[in-house]
Order: structure tokens, then C-alpha cells, then sequence
DNA sequence: CCCATATCGATGCATTTGCATCTATATGGG
DNA sequence: CCCATATAGATGCAAATGCATCGATATGGG
């Protein structure tokens, strides 16, 4: 099993998508610290919570969903329980485990923080490239994803 | 100055771009990890220092190059130096500066970090997609650098 | 020449992250 | 029913990171 070096373009392709990516993920970063907003982080639980709905969801529903490890998870689940924007509810059938739902002011925090964020994707992605790049752009990201997407 | 809320495309290619990359990066500090070699910042901060060649490098100047802090490259500098892999020489016209140079163990290190690195391009790009597709993902995200990368 | 200000790089302290492990409950084999 | 093992989630401790600041030297205006 010998793996061969990588293309010169598979490098500048690798390159790019690093950069590209930090340096969006910290302006975004700063404009939510610069509105006195939590992390991104926050955001993607929340993004999640919301969508599940009053069901809400258990803890290791959202480690695969938020790219987070398990104790990161624990760890933000406390911090948005503490201020008020999720609930645990203990869950019948599993006394291990818990049920998180989003309350109305983890909504409210959500919508706060999305007037930003979604401000910054449209500044940063939306305001650079056409909707036919933009497209063409989430294909190609699409097949390097683990698993990849197939498009048709 | 009222900022839209972004396009769906643009929400989507986002949503991959912060996926894939986060994927990618984890994938590939995972492999070094399991390697016993240390993270993809000190093969940055290495490469940028094997082209300086031997001249080396101011540590102002490898801030840009490596998308890293003042302190986190201060800090990396020390640990590199501490194991041998860089020295840093004072720098005659400016008694607050050095100048890093890396050394040959630097250099031997940078290419064990690129054997299992350049093998996860291949793996996690240059497998996935042709080099056509390569060619036009690095374009597509070249234009959302900072500053944008002209195409002709 | 002196002083105000700017730049280079390091560092103390608080927060965050990663790793390993822990407690508690669940499950399945005998 | 009991025990071995697996799974859900939390947490102690160490390492990494972010922030503010510091000491040291450089620079420029008067």
C-alpha cells in the first residue's frame, strides 16, 4: 500500500481550501465577538435544536451533526443550559441520558446571532461568486466530503 | 448600509466549505497523531522556513505567511528551537529581532511530517476529484481569499 | 539629544480544548 | 438473576489558545 505524493494541483487546491477556510471561519468569528455574540459553535447547536423542534434532541444526536466531540458537547450543553437558552429534560425510557430543547430565548439568541452570521456569508461568499459558482463550488466540496455526495 | 441575508446557494457552499474543511483538518492531524508527528502548524512553520533558506526568517514575517497569532508564533518558535528544529540568530541592525533559520533536524522533520501529509492530499483530494476539478475548486476559492486571487 | 510613540517579541493569566477516565444506566449471555 | 460489557454523559487534569500587557529597542519630531 504505497501512497504517492500529491499533485501539484491536489497541493494548490489543499492549500487554498486551508487558508480560505480559516480566514473566513475568523472574520466571522470576530464579527460575532465584535456584536458581544457567543461562538459559531453556539450557533450550529442551536441551528440544530431548533430544527429538531420541541422533540428536541439527545446530546449524541448532536455529536455527529456539529462536528464536536462528546465533551465538547457536554461541556457547550452546560454553558447553554446555564444561560437559560436550552433545557434537559430527564428521558423516560434511558436514565442515562437526556433530552435537550431549545427554549424561546435560545430562539431569540439563534436569530441574534444569525443577523450576523448570515451577513458575514453573504459579505464573504454570497457577495464573491454567483449563484452558478456557488453551485458549482458546493459539488466539487461535496465529493471531498466523508461521505461524499453524489451529484447528478 | 443594510447587509441581505445570504442566498441559499450561498448558505450551502458554506455549510460545506466549514464541513470539509473542519473534516479534512481533523482527518489529517489524526493521521499525524497516530504517527507519533506533531501538528500541521509546525509543518507550515517549517516549510515557510526551508524555502527562506538560509536566511531565514523574522518571526513578523512568518505571522502572515502561516495565518497564525503573534504569541502562537512566538510560541511554536520556542518549542522548535527547544527541540532542535530551528535556531534563532540575532539580527545585527535590529536588537529587538532574530532571525530563524531552520536546521538540518528541522529539515529531516519536515519531510516525515510531509510523507504521512502529502499521502492524506492524495487521499482526501487528489482521489476524489480530477485535476481539472482541482484546477477550478482552487479558483473558486481563490476568489474568496483575502485579497481575491485574479483568474485570467 | 531627548522624549513620545511605534514595533518586535515574550509572557502572566484566564479560558478553551483534548485526553483519559469516571459514574450511572442499559443490555445480553449464561 | 447475575455478571460482563457497552453506552450516555460528565469531569479532573494537562496542554493549547486568546487576550492583554510587558520589556526592550527603534524611530522621528522638536
Amino acid at each position: 500500500m504505497t501512497k504517492k505524493s500529491p499533485s501539484p494541483e491536489a497541493v494548490t487546491a489543499w492549500a487554498r481550501l486551508m487558508r480560505v477556510s480559516r480566514q473566513l471561519v475568523e472574520k466571522t468569528e470576530d464579527a460575532l465577538k465584535a456584536g458581544g455574540l457567543p461562538p459559531l459553535a453556539w450557533y450550529d447547536v442551536l441551528h440544530e435544536l431548533a430544527e429538531a423542534g420541541e422533540g428536541g434532541l439527545r446530546p449524541f444526536e448532536l455529536i455527529d451533526r456539529v462536528l464536536l466531540a462528546q465533551y465538547g458537547v457536554s461541556r457547550l450543553l452546560a454553558k447553554l443550559e446555564a444561560d437559560g437558552l436550552v433545557e434537559k429534560l430527564p428521558v423516560s425510557d434511558d436514565g442515562r441520558g437526556q433530552t435537550v430543547r431549545i427554549t424561546p430565548s435560545g430562539r431569540e439568541m439563534r436569530r441574534g446571532i444569525w443577523a450576523i452570521y448570515g451577513a458575514s456569508i453573504t459579505e464573504l461568499m454570497g457577495d464573491r461568486l454567483s449563484a452558478e459558482e456557488l453551485n458549482a463550488l458546493a459539488a466539487l466540496l461535496g465529493r471531498l466530503r466523508h461521505p461524499p455526495i453524489e451529484n447528478h
